[in-house]
DNA sequence: CTACACATGTAAACGGTTACATGATTAT
DNA sequence: ATAATCATGTAACCGTTTACATGTGTAG
């Protein structure tokens, strides 16, 4: 199972609604999943109906009413025994690599822009979790993850920047690779 | 559309038929594409609709007849321009990462089981990667890059090799941070 | 007056996984 | 005998994406 655990874990970081969730979702846990708005009004409802998180209608004045969802303690239980279980090995799947494993017959040029532009991207996202490494961490790494409550969205982080560091490198190597061969046969 | 390129780019090795690359899927391009048969099969008979390959059949004695597919000129057209249209940013989607997130709520001994056992993973995928990249190179890397007509299966492994270095490294470290603080509080 | 934030959903289409079906040959 | 390899598919299901639908309040 996939989205529905994302979501149960979202919400330990505290009671909120699918819109609110739907920004977590592009913010906390943005580095390994994404889910629109849609699928997670749909996921709430299932989650609801199986009474893994209870949800109370919350009315306003000049804005729709909003529908505040917590985790239940069988939500809890769910999550916990999610996590106690083996989980399947992952791999890439990046159109990125596709156009990689192509590139002897396709335009070189094309594909180091495109390099370069996901590298561009990818230092963004590096800064974006520099901010929120340190907003969680404070100035001592160490005593944080030695004695904080909640590190969990702290690893996923860390994860997150040592990934996109990496695909800065590989891109980087990548264009070098195709210039150095641009340049070595001006026969073509 | 994603597994159309995937196929596309996997025939770029030759013709093959749908066993045949169901095999690949699970080599050659294992890194950054799973595909079931079924979903090969499936597909290569909508590839051959629309033109992109086309199928010769293969009478044979003592054994099913087989289908073997190659690319047409249109296949190679629609390959080209797939590799030159912009790709969008990826992400990782991991179950474990999911855990991770969690890991303040959940047993955390279960954690560090599931990061140990990835890191073995990871580690026999290095070795497969390795022969791969042995394979294609032969001794000498830079002639290798500079020279041969087929790079591309190599730009793909060693950024594969590269994400499973990575992934032992975060395992690595997220079990010492979760073991010193499973040491550190015993009062729990 | 334009755009964005708030807030929740439905419907259709697409993509991927799992289960089922068939049947000969070759290696242990 | 048993299992694996060769070889191709169908059907049902589940998860994801895209498009559509609605309406107020606030900031530029």
């Amino acid at each position: 199972m996939g989205l529905r655990h994302a979501v149960l874990a979202a919400l330990l970081d505290g009671a909120a609604t699918g819109y609110e969730l739907s920004k977590n979702f592009d913010v906390g846990m943005a580095e390994f999943w994404h889910a629109r708005r849609q699928q997670l009004y749909a996921e709430l409802t299932k989650l609801e109906q199986a009474g893994l998180v209870s949800g109370r209608e919350i009315i306003q004045q000049g804005r729709p009413n909003k529908r505040v969802q917590s985790l239940t303690e069988a939500g809890r239980a769910e999550l916990a025994e999610f996590a106690a279980t083996p989980s399947d090995p992952q791999f890439l799947r990046d159109d990125l690599l596709v156009k990689a494993y192509a590139v002897d017959v396709t335009d070189g040029s094309a594909l180091i822009d495109q390099l370069a532009q996901r590298a561009e991207q990818s230092q963004i996202k590096i800064a974006r979790l520099d901010r929120v490494l340190a907003r969680l961490s404070g100035n001592d790494e160490d005593a944080f993850l030695a004695d904080a409550e909640r590190i969990g969205p702290y690893l996923t982080a860390v994860r997150g920047r040592m990934f996109e560091e990496e695909t800065i490198r590989w891109c980087t190597w990548a264009m070098q690779v195709l210039r150095k061969r641009q340049g070595g046969t001006p026969d073509n």
